[in-house]
DNA sequence: AGCAATATTGCCAAGTCGGCAAACTTATGC
DNA sequence: GCATAAGTTTGCCGACTTGGCAATATTGCT
């Protein structure tokens, strides 16, 4: 029943990851709740009930904290792309894996109201000035991810050539631009289409003829 | 005789920008020399002749600051390509205009040593990771007006057009990650090469049949 | 010259950041 | 199971940052 990826992960694991995601959490409910400027390091330490200190153990600055959970978000993008047949289509399989991403959560269980506070937090953290270093250096990090993964699936002799580190960086600043795109006209609708229609200048290599034909 | 750009400052303005050089240049400067870690903002006040305090006036952070260089780097791209005839292909002019802005100084007078300090310089910003968020932060400052002007070439309806957007995002995308494959690889050669082929990528919307034919 | 607008500076309180060492918890070998 | 190693949490604390406020100085305009 246990997963592989849970097997080998002691009790001090385990606790390490959920101090961190504590941490993380909080930062984000308070800041999102009171203001960036209304929250302090200390005001979130004890929200995870850690000393300030351990705070700083696990992150080196609030806007670190805060942008943590979009760092897991495209690393999460990097993972499901991993999951998908290598038959799909590559643009396709990224539209989808960015998309599962990027869709309200849907839980079956508890928090319905959730739905809300989910869209709240993301317009939160790629809005607030004072986490946009933070949320793109997170980008960036998980691009390195997504750039082995693009290398395995398209086979690429070593994971250092250049098609998929451009091919992951542009995954990422399409993906940076549409969500902006959407958190701005609007969020009600899915995310989809604009990701399919961005994706597809990519694929076409931007192609002048149409811009808006195409459906 | 006298630019358009230049009329309308006044003694002021120019001081100001002045100010605001010497302290970018002051910072850059000195971090490159003594490190990131041991340089203080009242360092940098000192070298530019002003007051800690007015150091502030101008940047928020150090980070900022030593950033402020690329930050200018990437708007004269976007410069650049505004001032290409529009007959030029699209992705010619933007490999020109980026190459344009990353071929060492070649100056005809003074500094010929120059040039190795203006490689260790990029080299600097491109890889202190304390500055990375910044870095990024100001590319994507720039990438708003890259954006304008691509839009003006392609003669987009509305600059909010998505065309123009993504376009410019994976301008940025594409040079962030071909100058840092340019700094990796021994930078001794020049760069249009590698911006070539990434491009070329680009503007083939990725098609995997060939990566390394075409010359 | 004289007034309005803007820039520079000092003062200073609140907050961040990280090194160090003591106290505590988990892992491992025997 | 117990001792020891390895890793984590915490308090203490000094160096540095960050930004508001108000006094002073400089520039722009008539």
């Amino acid at each position: 029943m246990s997963t592989n990826a849970e097997i080998d992960v002691g009790l001090r694991e385990r606790k390490r990851r959920e101090t961190r995601a504590a941490l993380s959490l909080a930062a984000l409910r308070l800041c999102v709740q009171r203001g960036w400027e209304n929250v302090i390091v200390d005001d979130i330490a004890a929200a995870a009930n850690v000393s300030p200190r351990t705070f700083r153990n696990y992150f080196s600055t609030k806007a670190e904290a805060v942008a943590a959970g979009h760092l897991e978000r495209m690393l999460r993008v990097a993972d499901e792309l991993r999951a998908r047949p290598a038959s799909e289509p590559l643009w396709t399989a990224i539209t989808n894996s960015v998309a599962a991403q990027f869709e309200p959560p849907a839980q079956k269980s508890e928090a319905l109201l959730d739905a809300n506070r989910w869209l709240e937090r993301i317009r939160f953290i790629l809005t607030e000035p004072s986490i946009h270093g933070e949320v793109l250096k997170a980008s960036a990090a998980a691009q390195v991810e997504l750039a082995e993964v693009i290398a395995e699936r398209v086979g690429a002799r070593r994971v250092k050539d250049l098609y998929p580190q451009v091919a992951a960086a542009v995954v990422t600043a399409v993906v940076g631009t549409v969500v902006d795109r959407w958190l701005r006209d609007g969020p009600s609708g899915s995310i989809v289409p604009l990701l399919r229609k961005a994706f597809e200048l990519v694929a076409t290599g931007f192609s002048e003829n149409k811009t808006k034909t195409s459906k």
